[in-house]
RNA sequence: GCCGAUGUAGCUCAAUGGUAGAGCACGGCUUUCGUAAAGCCGAGGUUGUGGGUUCGACUCCCACCAUCGGCUCCA
C-alpha cells in the first residue's frame, strides 16, 4: 500500500501500482481532465506514471500551471518532428529540448528546411494534434534499447542513449505501443495525449553543429514556440514586436545616433553627432569616476609591433580574430609566416613545410642563405633566431586590446612598492576581426573603445584593488538605472589547455577574486571555463530586448602578462618583486554599453544624457523672435538645444519633438512672450505649466547634475495648465 | 567561418518575365495656427554590386558585398 499526500494535505491510501491519473480522479473528473501531468515528491512525471514506496506527496498538474508549459512545448517538438519526418522520411532526428519560450529540434537532412515550409509543416502537426493521439510511454533495458537504435542506423540517438544515465531507456510513441506510430527515443514526460498541445507556431531555421562542435556535423535547428492557447501565443507575438520596437539597430536609426556603411567596412560604427554626444556624456563621467578613484589617464596609439603582441602571447593566439598585420616588405611577411609555422609546430625539430619555407626565402636572401635555419632546435631557440631576422622590419598590428600599451608604460621607469597600486586609463580603441557572422549593431563590432585600465598593484593590495573595480561597475550601472544584471565569476576548465600561465598562480587569482566577489555581497555564479585565457574574472551581463545576453563590465585578475613582461618593483626589503595586473573595463565597451543602453530607455534617455536635451517651438510667427531668443539663452546655460519656428502647426512640431524623444518642449507662444515665460511639455506628454526661463534651466541643471534624481516634477512648478489662464 | 533568409527613393513597404509605385521624410508655395500629423505642387531610382539566361529581368540562375535570425567564437 502506498500513502497519497496531497497539497491540501488530505491522505488517500491506494494499492501499490496505481497511477497518478487514478488519484486524480479520485479527486475530482474535472482535475483528471484538466490535468497534463503529475508531480511526484517534487518530479514531473506523466499522468500514467505508477505510484511505488511507502507514502508519496502527489500534485496534479493542470494547463495552467506554469510546470505544465515545458511540458508541453516538449510535446509539440515531438508533434513537429513527427510532422517532418511524415514529410522528408529520409529525416534523422538528432535533439530535441525545450527553451525559454519554445522548443527546437535539430535534424539532419539533406533537404534545407526555408519558411517556405513551415506552413506545410504545421498543417500536419495541426492533424496530428486533431487525431488526439496518446504519448505512450514504454521502457526497454539499455542493451536492448541499444540493439535496437543500432539497428535503425541513426547514430545521433544511438550518441544520446549513450550518454543517458539508468539501466533501462525509455521511448515516447505518439500513439499506442506497437501500433507503429511515430516514436522516440525521450526521457519524458509528455502531456497524455496530441490534442493537449495549445498554440503553436514554427519560428525560424537556423543551422547547428553536432555538440556544438563546428568540426562535427552541420544540423538543421527548427525553432517553434508553443503556448496554452492562442491568445498567448498572440500574445508572445506581439511583445516580439514590441521588442523589436526597441532595437537600438532601429532607434539608433530612426534618432540618427550611428550607422554602418559598407564602403567603411562591417562592423566600423560611425557615431552622428547626436550618438556621439551621449558616449561623450558618458565618457566624461567616467573620467570623474576615474580622478575620484586615483586613476592615471594615458594616452598610447593604436597600432603596435607584432613582436609586443607575440610577447604578450596575443599573437598568434587570436590571430583569426585579428585584421591581418602590416607589413613593410613581403620578406617580412615570409618570415612571419615562418615564425607561425615554428610556433604551431611546438616540437624540437623544424617541420618540412618551415625548412621549405626558409630554403625558398634563403634563395634571394643572401643573409639567410648564410644563416642557415637552425632546424634541429628547439622551438624556442629557432623563434628566437627568426625573431632576430624580423628585428629590422617587424609588421605592425591594430591593436585588438591596450594592455601591452599599458604594461609598457608601467615598464619605463623604475617602480618602487611606495608607488603602487599604479591605475592607468585610457579609452582605449581596439580592433577585433570578429567573424562574419557575428557582427551585429553595437553590441557586436570590429572597432570598439573600451572604458579600459590596467592596475598594477601587490599581493597585500590585491583584494581591495578588485573590489574597488568591483564597485566601480556597480556605481557606473547604477547611474543609468541598469540594475537588471548577473555577474558571472569566469574560473578555468583544467581539463582545457586553452590556458597559459601556472597552476598555482591560477589558484591564487581564482582565491583573490572569489573572496572579493563574496566581500562585496553581489550575487554570483561560478562557471568553468569562462575564465580569461590569462586569468579568471567578474563578469556584468545584461540582456538586450531580444533576450540575448551580452558582458558589459568585466575585471579580470592576471599573474601571466607580468611573468611574460617580466614586471617588478622594488619591494620594502629592496629586492624586485612581481606585480600582479588587474584589468577592468566597467562598462566593457562604449559602442556595447550604449547600445544596450538604448534599447534600456527605448531611445528615451534622462536628461543628462539626451542628445538633444529641450526643443523650442514657436506657435506662429508671432513669437518666433521670442522663441529663438529662448533657445539661444538655454544653449548659454549650457544645454543642448534645438528649436523649430517652422510655419508647421505646434501640433505636428511637438510631435516631431516627441518622436525624436527629446526630454522637453518649450512651447512659446504670444502668452509666453508677454509674460516672459517657457511653457514646458514633457515627452511623455504631460503639461508642467509655465515658469520663468532662470527657474527653467535651474531646474533642468539639477536634473542634470543628478543624473535625474530630481525630475520634471520639478520644472514648471509655476502655474498647472489647469490654472492658467487661458 | 557555417546554415537559412533578406536587399526596390533618406525611412517603411508595393509592383504574374513586358513603361518601377505609395505613405512618411525632403524642397517650393499657400497658411500663422496653443500642446502627437494643415493644404497644394515638386523633386527624388543604372531595383546592393558584377556576371549570366531571355526578344525583354526588380522578378530566373551564379558570384561577391551588406543586413537579419541562429550555430560556433568572443583577449
Amino acid at each position: 500500500m502506498v500513502m497519497v499526500r496531497l497539497p491540501d494535505g488530505n491522505e488517500i491510501e491506494h494499492c501499490d501500482g496505481v497511477t497518478a491519473l487514478d488519484v486524480i480522479r479520485e479527486i475530482g473528473p474535472g482535475l483528471a481532465r484538466a490535468a497534463v501531468a503529475a508531480k511526484l515528491d517534487g518530479n514531473v512525471v506523466d499522468l500514467t506514471a505508477t505510484l511505488n514506496g511507502d507514502s508519496v506527496n502527489l500534485q496534479a498538474i493542470t494547463a495552467a500551471d506554469p510546470a505544465a508549459l515545458p511540458l508541453m512545448r516538449h510535446s509539440c517538438a515531438h508533434v513537429m518532428a513527427e510532422a517532418i519526418c511524415s514529410l522528408w522520411p529520409q529525416t534523422r532526428l538528432v535533439y530535441g529540448p525545450t527553451v525559454e519560450d519554445g522548443f527546437y529540434y535539430d535534424i539532419d537532412l539533406d533537404h534545407g528546411l526555408s519558411p517556405a515550409d513551415f506552413e506545410q509543416i504545421e498543417a500536419r502537426m495541426t492533424q496530428i494534434v486533431k487525431e488526439d493521439r496518446p504519448f505512450t510511454r514504454y521502457e526497454l533495458s539499455r542493451s536492448e534499447a541499444m540493439t535496437r537504435l543500432e539497428s535503425e542506423g541513426n547514430p545521433y540517438k544511438v550518441d544520446n542513449a549513450e550518454r543517458a544515465e539508468g539501466d533501462s531507456l525509455s521511448f515516447y510513441v505518439t500513439g499506442a505501443r506497437d501500433s507503429g506510430c511515430w516514436e522516440d527515443l525521450c526521457r519524458g514526460p509528455h502531456v497524455p495525449s496530441t490534442a493537449r498541445i495549445g498554440a503553436f507556431k514554427i519560428m525560424r531555421v537556423a543551422g547547428a553543429y553536432w555538440h556544438g562542435d563546428a568540426s562535427k556535423a552541420k544540423l538543421q535547428r527548427v525553432y517553434g514556440t508553443a503556448w496554452a492557447t492562442k491568445k498567448d501565443l498572440n500574445r508572445y507575438l506581439h511583445r516580439l514586436e514590441e521588442a523589436k520596437k526597441r532595437d537600438h539597430r532601429k532607434i539608433g536609426r530612426e534618432l540618427g545616433l550611428f550607422a554602418f556603411d559598407p564602403l567603411v567596412g562591417s562592423g566600423l560604427v560611425l557615431w552622428k553627432p547626436r550618438g556621439a554626444v551621449i558616449r561623450y556624456t558618458l565618457e566624461q563621467f567616467i573620467r570623474g569616476e576615474l580622478l575620484r578613484r586615483g586613476y592615471q589617464p594615458v594616452y598610447t596609439p593604436q597600432i603596435g609591433r607584432l613582436e609586443l603582441y607575440r610577447k604578450s602571447g596575443h599573437f598568434p593566439y587570436y590571430k583569426d580574430s585579428q585584421y591581418p598585420p602590416l607589413f613593410e616588405s613581403d620578406r617580412a611577411r615570409e618570415l612571419n609566416v615562418l615564425w607561425e609555422l615554428a610556433w604551431a609546430s611546438n616540437s624540437d625539430q623544424a617541420v618540412p613545410a618551415e625548412i621549405e619555407l626558409f630554403d625558398r626565402l634563403a634563395v634571394s636572401h643572401e643573409d639567410l642563405r648564410k644563416a642557415g635555419y637552425p632546424a634541429g632546435e628547439a622551438v624556442d631557440a629557432r623563434l628566437k633566431r627568426i625573431g632576430s631576422w624580423l628585428a629590422q622590419e617587424d609588421g605592425y598590428l591594430l591593436r585588438p586590446m591596450n594592455c601591452p600599451h599599458h604594461i609598457q608604460i608601467y615598464k619605463s621607469e623604475r617602480r618602487s612598492y611606495r608607488d603602487l597600486p599604479v591605475r592607468l586609463a585610457e579609452f582605449g580603441t581596439v580592433y577585433r576581426y570578429e567573424q562574419s557572422g557575428e557582427v551585429g549593431g553595437l553590441t557586436r563590432v570590429r572597432g570598439f573603445t573600451q572604458d579600459d585600465a590596467h592596475i598594477f598593484c601587490t599581493p597585500e593590495q590585491l583584494h581591495d584593488e578588485i573590489a574597488g573595480c568591483m564597485d566601480e561597475a556597480r556605481v557606473g550601472l547604477g547611474v543609468v538605472g541598469l540594475n537588471d544584471y548577473r555577474v558571472r565569476v569566469g574560473l578555468r576548465d583544467e581539463t582545457s589547455s586553452k590556458w597559459v600561465g601556472t597552476a598555482k598562480n591560477w589558484e591564487l587569482a581564482q582565491v583573490a577574486i572569489l573572496e572579493a566577489v563574496r566581500a562585496s555581497g553581489m550575487a554570483y555564479t561560478e562557471e568553468v571555463g569562462e575564465a580569461a585565457f590569462y586569468g579568471p574574472k567578474v563578469d556584468f551581463i545584461v540582456k538586450d530586448c531580444i533576450g540575448r545576453e551580452w558582458q558589459l563590465g568585466t575585471v579580470q585578475v592576471d599573474y601571466n602578462l607580468p611573468e611574460r613582461f617580466e614586471l617588478s618593483y622594488v619591494g620594502d626589503d629592496n629586492a624586485a618583486h612581481r606585480p600582479i595586473m588587474v584589468h577592468r573595463a566597467p562598462f566593457g565597451s562604449m559602442e556595447r554599453f550604449i547600445g544596450i543602453l538604448i534599447e534600456h530607455f527605448a531611445g528615451a534617455f534622462p536628461l543628462w544624457l539626451s542628445p538633444i536635451q529641450v526643443t523650442v517651438c514657436s506657435v506662429s510667427e508671432k513669437s518666433a523672435g521670442y522663441a529663438l531668443e529662448v533657445y539661444k539663452a538655454c544653449r548659454d546655460g549650457g544645454l543642448r538645444m534645438e528649436y523649430d519656428t517652422s510655419d508647421d502647426r505646434i501640433g505636428a512640431k511637438i510631435r516631431r519633438a516627441t518622436m525624436m524623444k527629446v526630454p522637453y518642449v518649450l512651447v512659446i507662444g504670444e502668452q509666453e512672450m508677454s509674460a516672459q515665460t517657457v511653457n514646458v511639455r514633457t515627452r511623455e506628454g504631460k503639461q508642467l505649466g509655465s515658469c520663468t526661463l532662470p527657474e527653467f534651466l535651474a531646474a533642468c541643471a539639477a536634473e542634470i547634475a543628478t543624473h535625474g534624481e530630481t525630475t520634471s516634477a520639478e520644472i514648471g512648478r509655476g502655474s498647472a495648465p489647469s490654472e492658467r489662464q487661458v
